[in-house]
DNA sequence: TATAAACTCTACTGAGTCAATAGAGATTAA
DNA sequence: TTAATCTCTATTGACTCAGTAGAGTTTATA
């Protein structure tokens, strides 16, 4: 499952990629627009702000952009900064690989061999979807929406 | 990420699919080989019991055995009795659907879209691995190995 | 029919995580 | 200098996870 604050976090995402103009906009609209606790939104977007996502601006008029063209954020990387690694267990990370301590032989183990093959799937998925994709396809549904 | 009781799972379910014969193997057996705590792993069985993936005999000389043929027990349907749906989010799941409750429009959310694509590709390969190809394909590692 | 050997069921516990809140601190524009 | 903004760390309550405990039920068999 994905936690509440990686939904946020893309939530966030979209509000700062949706927004037309460069000027930066405070944590308090963005909290107002993406429907997230302010308080809590503080600890996201600093925690996307570290990896590069977001730019800050602080001081008065100051608040949010993106930290980058929103061709070059992906779900992946929103995800693995906010929940962590994608696999299904740490034996098959390739962001964040660690040991299992009761395995008996890793290269032969079949459960492993199952979620590493999940891993690369998800991953594959996760990293080639983009916000500024996500951002294109959701106009463009909710434009098909409502002529229908 | 799956939980470490999935994971029990799977390595207790590999020990009964390894069995030959057909007589029972008890907790405590199934413990031991599995490196699974006894008390866990019990519940963990009786979880796997009422689902039918095991079948138990109690009282003396009693056990489980598996409670069908190795090709009809798939991944998918372990881990979603033990941890609970695949998808990244309840409202991308097709086996325990719920809407987010703070979810503008389901229809044209682009985040659910995508993860919609990643539940789709991970249940396609856990409902497709078996545990009887698990245990050919762990076997077959081991073989290879050794002769290496 | 008594007994030992097994599974069954419910409750409990300690550690950790999740979602959110709080508040003092640092920075900036004007 | 001040108001407006982001930054950082701590705390909280509810919940989940991993595991333990123990009384209850069923069965084979002597």
């Amino acid at each position: 499952m994905l936690s509440q604050k990686a939904r946020y976090a893309l939530r966030a995402l979209f509000v700062l990629g949706e927004h037309e103009g460069n000027e930066p906009i405070m944590i308090a609209d963005i909290a107002e627009q993406a429907k997230v606790p302010r308080k809590f939104l503080e600890q996201i977007l600093l925690d996307m702000k570290r990896r590069g996502i977001v730019h800050s601006q602080r001081g008065k008029f100051g608040g949010y952009t993106l930290g980058r063209d929103p061709d070059d954020i992906d779900f992946a990387e929103v995800i693995r900064v906010i929940d962590g690694p994608l696999a299904l267990s740490p034996c098959a990370s390739r962001t964040a690989y660690r040991r299992c301590d009761d395995c008996e032989d890793e290269t032969t183990c079949a459960i492993r061999k199952v979620l590493l093959a999940v891993r690369d799937a998800t991953a594959e998925i996760l990293e080639s979807r983009t916000l500024a994709q996500a951002i294109m396809d959701e106009k463009t549904a909710k434009k098909r929406k409502r002529r229908n």
